[in-house]
DNA sequence: ATCCAGTACGTTTTT
DNA sequence: CGTACTGGAT
């Protein structure tokens, strides 16, 4: 096999001293502790050139990242340096599926298995909760679920697990587990966390699997290594043994995944787990200005688990940080988008410049509406919306159910979709037929003819249903698209649908038919990928993979999300106290420090300018709060941060279309600059330079607890003007916003 | 079996 | 506020 030769000077050039080094390490384990915007991805793509220019076969090198959008790019990086280097790069959870679907039968595992999401387990959990005969009134299946989860994350198997259980809600888990386990094993199904605990297991418990893996990935390296939990760690420890090359790269101020199994002291244990272990920190930012990284800083500071880490960057000191403060959230969301407008109006911006953070999704809905009326492009980054809608889920349940016939689930989300006459007590005797027998749903809706209790239109309809998907299971060797073209048309969905006169069921046809584009495109991207293929990566998608980046649109994200991007200018809304850090986390300190970090990573995405918003009312679930603004903006520094409260709405605009008429000429000025009118008329209010309050030297002004004085100084503008005013008892100094003085004579 | 209406419910973040 | 499930009527 022959390989272009590759210059280092080609990846080495522009490289820091201690990204060099990094790049430069070739055997051994080595932790780089990366800072936001320090180039870390960078770092890791150089490092995998430079192991291949070092002699080392691509085929030895594993890269895992957070993300399948990161891992898209960290190849296309890759190949823009050695073009097809083959080099495996992919997420932890699909680097376990092609394990698994690789090493299969030694795993006594069927390789066919589909993958389970969210919705899947929770209606796993309630059939394992439906045989146990369990009353279910107490736990929600979610809770149960969510207990589950948690044990896999840490590694515990059923039997393990109740070794543990103590409480009463432990024991109830304890009795559910085994259930479900037996239930997704005879569909042939894996959850999320299977992904990580079957080959974390595997390579525990068969050294001899253990050691083939460990020599095939001999370079390990592992991004966003603090957000790794017990199963990753302990697939990263199995892949390390006899080839310690393990490279890690984090920043354990950006840990942000605590609930869901993440643990900290992965990172900050690597020295110890890996004593001979180098360690590399790469501390100077390129991405921020100085302004926006000393207030990230001024915040993540008040973390006390914490190891200082100082921050630094020789970009310019830039514009001040924004605190802006609106009376509502549709005023919040209306404001930023006229801004954004504004900006991009007067050619300073592009709409992908700008992204919008919050810390819950429930927040997207006003923006969303604020977007769509002033007609600026936007994308609500969550890529499973789209598949998640019912006709595509309807569709995908049978494409699964296609592919693997024992997946219970599905089979019994379409069973009766289109309508075949069975309802749920067809079911349910279906059910217990299948259940003694060990049999698929399918596989007993073949034997329907023994069963007595199931007679008429759902026997027929079973009947039909069964042929209905051998016929289809002959078109599984065709492109995915032309299979759900198949399963449209032969299913009778396509009619169902169309029969319909609802405008809705219009709507749901168009997106099966994107469904089919999108099952297009992705075989035509790549011509050996299957329908298999195309329904993993669709499970195992990330919010951010659906994400068009490319596209000029303003990008609207939760801060999770956010994690590993970086915008010109930032918006990051509801900062207030219950939202961010939200209440579910008020109760302990380590809670709000992840707060705390979300924080961080979001102030630390913007590069240039960066806007904190909060308002006074919040309206939530139908009801309208106080706010208290969040903790974390008392955290920012004094020095450039600038405080706006751009409240008090519906008199502001009816003075501010009386000003308009006044200063047009100004106005135009400011509302090129992105400023609203209402902004304006209050600056120049506060300066005493329009109507209301002005304050000027040689005043006289009325205090309401010092009595009478004279203004013997005016200075600085907005919230930061101050005046000093003379009274008898002697000169004090005020700030102009707050201070309550009635003016009693000019001059 | 299916449809509709009314209510109960719970709401962080996600591979 | 919205969804999801229940229970009743057809």
């Amino acid at each position: 096999m022959t390989r272009t030769p590759l210059d280092p000077e080609t990846y080495l050039a522009n490289l820091t001293p201690a990204q060099r080094e990094a790049v430069l390490h070739l055997d051994g384990p080595l932790l780089i502790v990366a800072g936001p915007g320090s180039g870390k991805t960078r770092v890791i793509t150089c490092r995998v050139a430079h192991l291949i220019a070092q002699g080392v076969r691509p085929y030895h090198i594993l890269a895992i990242t957070f993300t399948n959008k990161a891992a898209n790019e960290m190849r296309q990086r890759v190949a823009a340096l050695l073009p097809n280097a083959g080099v495996w790069i992919s997420t932890f959870h699909s680097f376990g599926v092609r394990l698994l679907r690789q090493y299969g039968e030694r795993l006594e595992l069927d390789r066919n298995f589909t993958i389970y999401d969210q919705a899947d387990r929770v209606r796993m959990v309630k059939a394992a909760l439906d045989a146990a005969n369990i009353d279910n009134n107490r736990f929600t299946p979610e809770t149960i679920q969510g207990a589950i989860s948690k044990a896999k994350n840490q590694l515990l198997t059923p039997d393990k697990f109740a070794g543990t259980a103590k409480d009463y809600f432990s024991q109830v888990v304890a009795k559910v587990y085994p259930l479900y386990e037996k239930k997704m094993r005879a569909a042939n199904a894996l959850d999320f966390d299977d992904l990580l605990l079957w080959p974390a297991l595997a390579l525990k418990n068969d050294q001899e699997f253990r050691a083939e893996v460990d020599a095939r990935f001999r370079y390990v390296l592992i991004d966003e290594y603090q957000d790794t939990n017990k199963a990753q760690y302990a697939i990263a420890r199995g892949l390390s043994v006899d080839h310690p090359n393990l490279c890690v790269v984090g920043d354990p101020d950006q840990s942000i995944y605590k609930w869901r199994g993440a643990d900290i002291k992965n990172i900050l244990d690597f020295e110890n787990d890996f004593p001979d272990a180098k360690v590399i920190t790469l501390s100077e930012n390129f991405r921020s200005t100085k302004t926006i990284l000393a207030a990230a800083d001024s915040v993540i500071v008040h973390n006390r688990q914490r190891k200082p880490k100082p921050l630094h960057t020789a970009n310019a000191a830039g514009g001040p940080v924004r605190v802006l403060q609106f009376e509502n959230g549709v005023e919040e969301a209306e404001q930023i988008v006229k801004r954004i407008r504004a900006a991009v109006q007067s050619g300073q911006r592009r709409y992908l410049d700008f992204a919008i953070f919050m810390r819950i999704n429930a927040l997207t809905r006003m923006l969303e509406s604020a977007f769509i009326r002033q007609k600026v492009p936007f994308q609500i980054v969550r890529g499973l919306a789209f598949f998640e809608r019912k006709e595509n889920k309807d569709i995908l349940a049978y494409l699964r159910l296609l592919l693997n016939p024992r997946d219970d689930v599905s089979f019994e989300r379409i069973v009766n979709e289109p309508a075949r006459g069975i309802g749920k007590t067809s079911l349910e005797h279906l059910t217990s037929y299948a259940e003694p027998r060990g049999l698929s749903l399918l596989a007993a809706a073949a034997e329907v003819d023994k069963i007595p209790a199931i007679k008429g239109k759902a026997a027929t309809g079973l009947k039909s249903f069964v042929i209905l998907i051998q016929e289809l299971q002959k078109f599984l060797s065709a492109t995915p698209d032309e299979v759900i073209r198949q399963v449209l048309d032969r299913t009778g969905y396509r009619k169902m649908l169309k029969a319909s006169g609802e405008e809705e069921d219009q709507e749901r046809l168009a997106n099966i038919e994107e469904l089919i584009t999108a099952a297009r495109q992705f075989h035509e991207e790549d011509n050996s990928r299957t329908l298999a293929d195309f329904l993993e990566n669709i499970t195992l998608a990330s919010d951010v993979d659906g994400w068009d980046d490319k596209q000029d649109c303003v990008a609207v994200m939760t801060l999770h999300a956010a994690k590993g991007l970086e915008f010109p200018v930032v918006y990051m809304v509801a900062c207030e106290q219950g939202l961010l850090p939200h209440e579910r986390s008020l109760a302990n300190d380590a809670d709000i420090e992840e707060e705390r970090r979300l924080a961080f990573v979001g102030l630390t995405r913007a590069k240039e300018e960066l806007n904190v918003t909060h308002v006074k009312l919040r309206e939530f679930r139908g009801q309208i709060n106080y706010t208290v603004p969040s903790m974390f903006l008392s955290e920012l520094p004094h020095e450039g941060v600038a405080h706006e409260d751009l409240s008090e709405s519906s008199n502001r605009y009816r003075a501010a279309d009386y000003w308009r008429k006044e200063t047009s000429a100004a106005s135009k000025e400011w509302f090129d600059a992105g400023l609203d009118l209402a902004t304006l008329k209050r600056q120049k209010e506060r300066d005493g330079d329009g109507p209301g309050k002005s304050y000027r030297e040689g005043m006289t002004v009325e205090h309401e607890k010092y009595g009478r004085g004279k203004i013997t100084e005016v200075s600085g503008h907005g919230a930061l003007r101050k005046i000093k005013i003379r009274f008898t008892g002697g000169e004090r100094a005020f700030i102009a916003e707050k201070a309550k003085l009635t003016i009693v004579g000019k001059i």
